[in-house]
DNA sequence: AAAGATTTTGTTACCGCTAACATGACCTAA
DNA sequence: TTAGGTCATGTTAGCGGTAACAAAATCTTT
């Protein structure tokens, strides 16, 4: 056995195995006429030598890298990191790459630069996970014919596209606490840029005024700052307010630590509804009421979609996912006066 | 301007701007001694056609992908989707993709699925962000001489590392407990599978002896379920234990519910400790004393110590960073008897 | 002004693979 | 038996770059 001292190459397999580099290129992309015994050979030879086909060098000839490229905004808030793990494991299975790429969505050259960065590399296609409309746009117009999915966008006509339905869930949690009797509810929403945010307040705004109540919506950031800020500044007593709806958890975790300051009781005084059901809510105290997503399920279905135009995927379902309701300790009926 | 169906390549930059494809090249690779006037006329060629280097060719003619792998074990961890992000941004700057791959470090062959994975990708070089040691020499063994460099690991002699001292935090943190005049103190570890957990495990044990305590400990996973579980069965009381230190702040979060459950008073009956100091903690009821730890400081060291053995990168502080001790509402002095 | 040194540009070969076509082996049917 | 097919394998060319060398253009220097 000569070793070499380079990654051995289809034509040191085919001479291993005495065949010609062709039918070694057949075996590795699995071509069904051949002879099982020349087949043994060859899968022989390879091992034998640790033989590793060259991406770069099929990637050049089949002009497909299989590399699917995926960019985000931020990728340590809680819906994204699950995404992009179920996105990675999802293309794995496929048979593909993931290569995420973060960018700040307000800044038009940041968000042109990482497409530019994965477009160098020559993906296959793209998730987009920018809430940004214009974003989106920009990523179609700089990536000519590739083709794009986006997550939770606006586009959902023209653009291949998988949701969670944030109205439905924006609805299931008004309705929640209608339900309990609250009829003056404070909605603090995620940042207006998001389509998840929006899609949220609207439905608030939507369920309150169907109900005949007024809603009241304040602006957060999906920090738990922006919850504590909002929790302390309102005047809940006076203003007769008995219920908040929170952008998200931690949106909710800093209302209820400024309520617990200022000695309203929860959910006695006031009630409190988050989103997301990360994995602590259960833990604050009091434990948090809250809408349930799956977002592995929304990352595996956009590598599927993504995937049903590339390969022989069959596509996914593209309902959007309807989020649950976890009911825990932080809402009750209000209090009667 | 005639359009071409294909992406255009060097040559018909080069037949644009009247060069030959060598000078195109030249030009995409900062040649220095060219005339100005020369370059900027492949310059505009090159923006008119709206060209982009083919990575898989230059790939395949270099023998470099320009692409680093990161091997994970869960990415929507908090310190490890910290170190993603930042990973990224820093792989980007200097010019390289980052790909990462998630896989079961208790799986031998989850781990090999995921190098090979990355091996076939042709990666120029791997970060690991997966704690068992197992899985580190086995991607060794199977990566040949690609270099590998590895994040909080126990091998600091042989192995390019990069690290949190994670024993320097375990005995700020019993410190500070202690010097409140704590004596009966309660460690809560993580998974013994990882370095991070029995170095501060390790610490907290030190610390305590060192004090002329006696160390006491119990396993958790990382999980706020395993705090909560060991807050509901231990019987602090009974035994005197009068403070807890837990292996990170989510498991402080699930002692601190079974705590204010049981009626236990946080800090007056239990102080408790966290670690890694996630942007919530500050807003837990009561807020929590914990050890802040610079991920994003971490994962830039790890590519650019990666990056420092193949480009002409500086190679970046390799002491271990110390956490920083965050002092709020979760510990006081205990109780008089 | 001519020779030599230096800067700038061009030519050729190959990286490792797949597509397309060419060829040889084997089988079937008249 | 032999033409005509199918199956299995081999041959050639090229994907889009870079390296190495060759050649042309320019600058020195005497």
């Amino acid at each position: 056995m000569t070793k070499l001292n380079r990654q051995p190459n289809m034509y040191d397999v085919a001479k291993l195995a005495q065949v010609s580099h062709q039918t070694v290129s057949r075996v590795v992309n699995n071509y069904p006429s051949m002879r099982p015994e020349t087949r043994a050979r060859v899968v022989q030879a390879m091992d034998h030598l640790g033989y590793r086909p060259n991406q770069a060098a099929r990637a050049l000839v089949t002009q497909r890298s299989r590399i699917l490229g995926i960019l985000a905004s931020d990728l340590s808030l809680f819906g994204p990191s699950r995404m992009l793990q179920a996105m990675e494991l999802a293309s794995r299975e496929h048979g593909h790459m993931a290569v995420s790429c973060t960018v700040d969505p307000d800044s038009p050259s940041s968000v042109a630069e990482g497409i530019n960065h994965l477009a160098d590399l020559g993906i296959d296609g793209l998730v987009v996970l920018v809430p940004q409309t214009k974003a989106v746009a920009s990523a179609r117009k700089m990536l000519g014919t590739l083709p794009v999915v986006t997550v939770d966008s606006m586009y959902r006509i023209d653009e291949l596209s998988v949701s969670v339905d944030n109205f439905a869930g924006g609805q299931t949690a008004t309705e929640h606490l209608i339900s309990l009797g609250h009829r003056n509810i404070l909605h603090i929403s995620g940042p207006k840029s998001w389509f998840e945010a929006t899609a949220r307040s609207a439905a608030h705004a939507a369920t309150m005024l169907n109900a005949g109540f007024q809603p009241q919506i304040v602006s957060g950031d999906w920090t738990a700052d922006s919850g504590y800020a909002v929790g302390l500044e309102v005047n809940f007593e006076q203003r007769g307010i008995t219920a908040v709806f929170a952008a998200n958890d931690y949106v909710a975790l800093g209302v209820i630590k400024a309520a617990h300051q200022r000695g309203i009781r929860i959910p006695q005084d006031l009630s409190v509804v988050g989103f997301d059901d990360v994995p602590e809510s259960g833990y604050f105290i009091p434990s948090l009421t809250t809408m349930r997503q799956d977002f592995s399920e929304l990352g595996r279905r956009a590598i599927r979609l993504l995937l049903s135009g590339l390969d022989r995927i069959e596509a996914p379902n593209l309902a959007p996912l309807i989020p649950d309701l976890i009911v825990r300790e932080s809402t009750s009926a209000p209090r009667a006066h």
